[in-house]
DNA sequence: TTGAAAGCGGTACCAG
DNA sequence: CTGGTACCGCTTTCAA
């Protein structure tokens, strides 16, 4: 009986019944359905049948008789970047505990990618897609990628965004502007008075809130950011490390300490001032934003705006899996750390 | 017509092909099957039908009906750690390429919970499983480990495992004793004797792996590390902090440089020194494994071994999508990176 | 080239 | 409580 080189292929209910001379109703019930209705006999007949054959249910199958699925699609920028990969913690950790399995697709930061890989989600027909998204404003592709989800939502589906604010759906967002208008008043209040800002193309929503929090909260203080110091860049290490090698090229002019917008970003900015001869935290005062892990471990320890970002994945599965029905919107809130990377700077008035 | 209030429900195959006017045969073959043989108006009617109601083909359905998914399982220990998203993102891009989704599934480094989840992924019948997991002997669990990966390769599947050479499957293995090994040698030739192990316990394949490597490179120079300079830890940031506090503590006694299994251990090791008032580079060397991202970011740089993470998890996509037949397996080569946090030690003789 | 129909692996209703 | 059977959404013969 020439089986091909795949082998015998999987062991189905069929077999499992029949080894254990009762239908597939029955086998079905015992396996799965409200096993009150089968006698313990043949119950345990089939479970010992089932275990014998190594037997486990093929899932699509049974999605497709019972209508529904038991899986969670996850969209991500970046799976090695830690913003993400803790907003990825968070989301398996409660999609696990509710029992479904989690489907990861990563968007590398394009919004094409990323509306092309939820074409592809919503053929999964996942019980929920949570979208944490390259959170960049792409005019053209963002209809599509809302149309998208809509048909998704209206067969059925939960939509979460995270960090999006501005799609019809529910959304866990992430205080960027308060919490950088906090750090821009905490640093204010530490002696600091001449900012750089090292931000990421204007497209970047993440960036431009944060930034527009941050220059508010100067802005109440009297306080502001000249143009010459804001310095646009990519929105990774490298782009912090080139926006300050060329800020360190062209001299600090004064400028006491600089807001990135990320912490890899800060993280990559304090190497480049090291290597320009700089001292981070004593030449030159450095602060980011999600006190990712590593911002405690680089010397100095890096000032910046902590977000919850595995409860952020926690909430965004509870929202979805609630069944609350109109968009919901939570906000969760950041808090201050302000760390050895920004000095009391003490001033003569 | 109610519907309740899950909507309308997804558009099907049927709806689609009563929009263009033809039978569900003709419409499957226009947009998935080998379109040659549909006439090209009826082609276009059913694509404009399908783009018109926003039809997504449910993949489960396409699954059962031709025998095999499209998607691949990963396993991994915990997202949220640098070395498993890094596998991670090099899984991802690879599967991505190859057209399949990626589902993944965290183990939390329990040998229990990584067999649950095998149980559950073979369920879905992916095209492979990849384990990257808490490379842990369980001599219980590892025989039903096996059994499933088993019962799941004999039915047709693929199993690469990440760093796991003791299981008859495929595998990717990165070379940890052999790094370890350079790695003494290299701290030895810049002037290093005396030595400190942080390690997990040997239960840990990898560290045990790494431990045996290196302290095979001492010997052979006619160098050992003292038992009582071997500190048993947990495998994290805070396992390596807490060695280092409990070594600064008792006294340092001599000891010239601590090698960390892992670089997310010798990062907290670093920050405990320091919190002891020990300056990490000057007053003690310190090593790791892995270079991870943060690795250079940390000050003094880490001197580690480069594993080369993204491609490990590349490289077992590659092995696990060829159509070579018997348990292949490749090892990754590693490289010793010396860096600021051991520096050269001149001694006189 | 096309449509009817037989599955794929399950679930669940309906009679017994 | 149990078995027969009609689906679920899609693919793929088989005839026409």
């Amino acid at each position: 009986m020439p089986d091909g080189a795949e082998g015998p292929g999987a062991v189905t209910l069929h077999d499992v019944a029949r080894e254990a001379g009762v239908s597939v109703a029955t086998a079905s019930r015992a396996l799965n359905g409200s096993a009150r209705n089968v006698r313990t006999e043949n119950a345990s007949r089939v479970r010992a049948a089932a275990a014998k054959l190594n037997y486990r249910p093929h899932l699509s199958a049974q999605a497709i008789a019972r209508g529904q699925t038991r899986t969670a699609a996850l969209v991500v920028g970046d799976v090695a970047d830690p913003y993400f990969s803790a907003i990825a913690a968070g989301v398996t950790e409660a999609a696990e505990a509710a029992g479904l399995i989690v489907t990861m697709a990563v968007a590398g930061r394009s919004p094409e990618r990323e509306l092309e890989i939820i074409r592809t989600l919503r053929g999964q027909r996942p019980r929920l897609i949570a979208v944490a998204g390259s959170r960049i404003d792409g005019a053209a592709t963002r209809a599509a990628l809302s149309g998208e989800l809509e048909a998704y939502r209206s067969a059925g589906g939960r939509v979460v965004m995270i960090s999006q604010r501005d799609l019809p759906f529910d959304t866990v967002t992430i205080d960027n502007a308060g919490g950088a208008y906090q750090l821009a008043r905490a640093l204010a209040a530490a002696g600091y008075r001449r900012f750089a800002l090292f931000r990421a193309p204007v497209t970047v929503r993440t960036s431009r809130d944060r930034c527009a929090g941050f220059l508010a909260g100067l802005r109440e203080l009297g306080l502001a950011v000249e143009d010459r110091f804001v310095v646009e860049t990519e929105f990774t290490r490298a782009g912090g490390y080139e926006a300050a090698r060329r800020l360190a090229e062209r001299g600090l002019d004064g400028v006491e300490v600089v807001f990135a917008v990320t912490d890899v970003m800060a993280i990559g900015a304090m190497s480049a001032f090291r290597d320009a001869g700089l001292v981070p935290g004593r030449d030159i005062g450095v602060a980011g934003f999600d006190d990712i892990d590593s911002a405690v471990d680089v010397t100095p320890a890096l000032t910046t705006v902590a977000v919850p970002l595995r409860e952020v994945g926690l909430t965004a599965m509870r929202v979805a899996l609630s069944d609350d029905p109109g968009p919901v919107s939570v906000q969760t809130s950041t808090t201050v750390l302000l760390r050895e990377s920004t000095p009391l700077r003490p001033r003569t008035r």
